[in-house]
RNA sequence: GGGCGAAUGGCGGAACUGGUAGACGCGUUGGACUCAAAAUCCAAUGGUAGCGAUACUGUGAGGGUUCGAUUCCCUCUUCGCCCACCA
């Protein structure tokens, strides 16, 4: 009789060995192909290991640990993304240094993900807010600063009141805080900024070298948002001023009945003393800047306006006069902050003309424009020397004529923006800049890198928004490095995603202290294989991560261009409810518990197993309990080996299709099937009385990367053969696959019949002939007037 | 409003490239073991009719193509995600 199987003692006796032997170690040059498997760091959050990271993290472990047993070097690394709001609320809350709290966070996923076996290779574990890699976070920001690519400007952003935080468009998307969910305002603020616009169309094109999955590369090409039109100029009458506004449909400029700026438009202030109906105007701004993004982004909201009383526009084709209104419906940061309104072909404008008593000319055929603006193509009318054109042939012929008398221009928008990179935070990487009265801004110079955060007794921000930095007089106050004089430091800090945006490369080379990773590393490890992580970092993160990594490539400091060949997603582990886990509903699965309650095995098997890994799914115990009586009886077969060379001859073919299925099924992420696989491989060996070692490992070894330590245990136990994680993963006979007898289904008419089981060297005639006895009944009478034979799976009878 | 995706038993989900629908697991029911329970094992399990062999029906709804459709095409419904007054 066995030992009884003790998941505990198991999984700790493989731990430590795999810790003492470092077994998985990446190296940085082997004669073996490499492949780099990426999870995304997690921020080490006092709530500790969720079992959603442990899904992404076991199923690249699986992948991970077949590629080292066929023979690949693997690079799997594990670090702490660890700058970010919750350590610094911790902090202001229990007065502890967030670096004291982060310390104390990472211990504890650390062990947590240590009890789960996963095959990362700590060597490499790196910490974002570790000054060693900081230090290179700042190097990097000022590479961007020497080449022109970062710059200080004074402009309205998104602040939240409630967390006393600037954020970029994408974190107050929708108006609301990304982080306490508050009502976000606009104001005005010095701040640090990226030219990530300038590699939009990079960004765009560089898309082609990736294998993104079709979700993750629509999200980018969506927020890049690239639009073709034409840039067009409208005269101010008896002015020597234009307002320049962005359209993609340049063919409909006859139709052009007035002009429509953005509130916050500079052409307002700067014209102000001819606008007869300031303060109405005024009135109109100062509503607009109070509400919010979701508030003026709302569609369904009626369109209002002010007309720019004594300011007229004239329209360049036909030198027709234009009346120009501000309304919040056109938008200060997209294109010029400024539109022609066409009502005939626009539905925002048309609903603005019908509003305003605007004047409505159709130019385009088709439609019934009484009733609603035509947005479709057609024949150009009134149109003048457009006229009888379609949309495609008008647009290239307007643009030409544009240009050549010179009143606008073809042109490309993007909806990205520039990425607003400084925070009022404490909890970041210092900005490594300094302000000198005599020299202006000064970047640190590298020998003074990294700038490290003070020690503090307070991290709250100041209450007029300033960085709690600011406060540090000893720590502000230094000399410029460029005149000696008195100068001050910049005290805001770089935003959650700097850390993130470059930590690929860090891994490669984790203990460089010259340079971020050395060209060598980068060179042989080049391109991460396969990326995983979630939905909701496929526009953000991964547009950050690849803006950065191309701007390194373009100073030369990184031998490839894009960063990432695949990126791949999962779905999310729900509560037993259905919903999404969380503190509140009081439906958090603590994979601690599951540990101590199964085993990780257990856990690893049940995650693998609990639906499709790309959707979501949610956590049911009796599942996990399925899984747990699976394993049970792998442990069992112990009791059946007999002393038999080779494979059972009755196993022999499942056991090589199940090779051949749980290679290619954890090769496509089908985790869930390579598990089923396996089930029904053990509940065939559960049939036979007795089943050899060879039978035996082959199992064991199928199932090690899903499972790794109960299988090392049985087959070191049962002495099946070497280890199984420097072994070499099974490989299957297909020969063995196709000479096994065939099951055909028989169908008369397409309805399935009969299933005759036929010898694999049997001809077409002879199934068939075979196939015509078993479903003889229902041809008695009937005339055959088809049969149709796909080899190896039916014959279908078609008869009268 | 736009884009993408999804819809299969009581539940999670399988099904290659148009070829046996419901694998595998859970749950449920019946049985064995037990003084009893747990655990384990065996059997059944889409629906309807039938003692039964079996027949019919069945992949959100309706139509189409095909010898054959969960899969392809058209129309519609519902749900999810992402984007959203982007000119």
């Amino acid at each position: 009789m066995t030992k009884k199987y003790d998941p505990k003692k198991v999984e700790t006796k493989w731990q430590k060995i795999w810790e003492t032997e470092n077994a998985f170690a990446a190296k940085n040059s082997s004669k073996k192909p490499k492949f780099y498997y990426l999870i995304e760091f997690p921020y080490p959050s006092g709530a500790g290991l969720h079992v959603g990271h442990l899904r992404s993290y076991v199923a690249l472990d699986a992948m991970a640990r077949i590629k080292r047993m066929q023979g690949y070097n693997v690079l799997y690394p594990i670090g702490w993304d660890a700058f970010g709001l919750p350590a610094e609320q911790y902090a202001i809350k229990n007065h502890i240094h967030p670096a004291e709290a982060v310390k104390q966070n990472i211990v504890n996923f650390k062990k947590q993900i240590k009890t789960v076996g996963i095959s990362f290779d700590w060597d490499r574990e790196i910490n974002t807010t570790d000054p060693k890699y900081y230090k290179w976070t700042q190097w990097q920001f000022l590479q961007f600063y020497k080449h022109n690519m970062a710059y200080k400007d004074k402009k309205e952003i998104n602040w939240c009141p409630n967390c006393k935080i600037g954020l970029s468009n994408e974190e107050s998307s929708g108006g609301v805080c990304e982080r306490c969910g508050g009502k976000v305002e606009k104001r005005l603020k010095e701040q640090w900024m990226l030219r990530m616009r300038d590699y939009a169309e990079i960004l765009l094109k560089g898309l082609d070298k990736t294998e993104f999955i079709d979700r993750v590369k629509n999200a980018q090409i969506e927020w890049i948002g690239k639009s073709e039109g034409a840039t067009i100029n409208f005269p101010i009458k008896g002015r020597d001023e234009k307002i320049s506004v962005f359209t993609t449909r340049p063919d409909t400029i006859f139709g052009a009945t007035f002009i429509v700026i953005s509130p916050e438009n500079e052409f307002i202030t700067k014209n102000i003393d001819i606008i007869n109906n300031k303060k109405e105007v005024w009135k109109y701004q100062e509503k607009a800047s109070e509400k919010s993004d979701i508030e003026r982004t709302d569609a369904t909201r009626e369109k209002t306006g002010v007309l720019l009383e004594g300011v007229v526009a004239i329209n360049p084709v036909n030198n027709k006069e234009l009346p120009i209104y501000i309304s919040d419906y056109v938008l200060n940061d997209y294109g010029t902050g400024a539109i022609m309104a066409v009502p005939a072909h626009d539905s925002r404008d048309y609903e603005f003309a019908k509003k305003h008593g605007i004047e409505i000319i159709q130019v385009i055929e088709g439609g019934n424009i009484k009733q609603a603006a035509y947005e479709g193509d057609g024949k150009h009318i009134n149109s003048d020397f457009l006229n009888g054109l379609d949309q495609a042939n008008a647009i290239a012929k307007i643009v030409k004529y544009l240009s050549d008398n010179n009143l606008g221009e073809k042109t490309i928008n993007y909806k990205l923006q520039d990425w607003v990179f400084s925070r009022q935070r404490f909890w970041g990487e210092p900005i490594p800049m300094i302000y000198c009265e005599k020299c202006g801004w000064v970047p640190v110079p590298d020998k003074d890198l990294p700038v490290k955060l003070p020690e503090i007794k307070s991290y709250a921000p100041t209450d007029d928004g300033e960085s709690p930095l600011a406060r540090i007089t000893e720590w502000v106050n230094t000399v410029c490095p460029k005149c000696g004089g008195k100068a001050k430091r910049e005290t805001d800090t770089m935003p959650n995603w700097a850390g993130s945006s470059w930590y690929w490369l860090r891994y490669m080379d984790p203990d460089d202290e010259n340079t971020f990773a050395s060209e060598k590393a980068m060179k042989y490890w080049n391109m991460v294989d396969y990326y995983n992580g979630g939905m909701e970092h496929a526009a953000r993160h991964l547009l950050y991560a690849r803006f950065w990594h191309n701007f390194l490539y373009n100073q030369k400091l990184v031998p490839f261009p894009e960063p990432f060949k695949k990126r791949v997603a999962h779905g999310m582990i729900l509560g037993p409810d259905g919903l999404k886990m969380s503190k509140s509903k009081g439906n958090v699965i603590n994979p601690d518990n599951v540990i101590e309650d199964v085993g990780a095995d257990t856990l690893r098997c049940y995650e693998m197993f609990i639906g499709d890994y790309k959707e979501d799914a949610a956590w049911t115990d009796n599942g996990l309990y399925g899984c747990k009586r699976f394993l049970d009886k792998i442990w069992n077969l112990q009791n059946r080996l007999n002393n038999k060379k080779g494979y059972t001859k009755e196993l022999e073919t499942l056991i090589n299709q199940t090779i051949e299925k749980v290679t290619n099924d954890i090769n496509s992420m089908k985790y869930n099937t390579a598990v089923s696989s396996l089930m029904i491989l053990t509940n065939a060996y559960d049939k036979e009385k007795t089943i050899t070692k060879k039978d035996y490992r082959t199992l064991l070894h199928l199932l090690n990367p899903i499972c790794p330590h109960i299988t090392e245990e049985i087959n070191e136990e049962c002495k099946l053969g070497k280890t199984l994680y420097l072994s070499d993963w099974p490989q299957y006979d297909n020969n063995v696959i196709e000479q096994a007898d065939k099951k055909i289904a028989v169908q008369v008419n397409g309805k399935m019949r009969a299933l005759i089981i036929v010898p694999s060297s049997f001809s077409e005639n002879e199934v068939v002939s075979k196939a015509k006895e078993a479903v003889n009944k229902y041809l008695l009478g009937k005339k055959i007037k088809r049969v149709i034979y796909i080899e190896g799976r039916l014959v279908n009878i078609v008869v009268d």
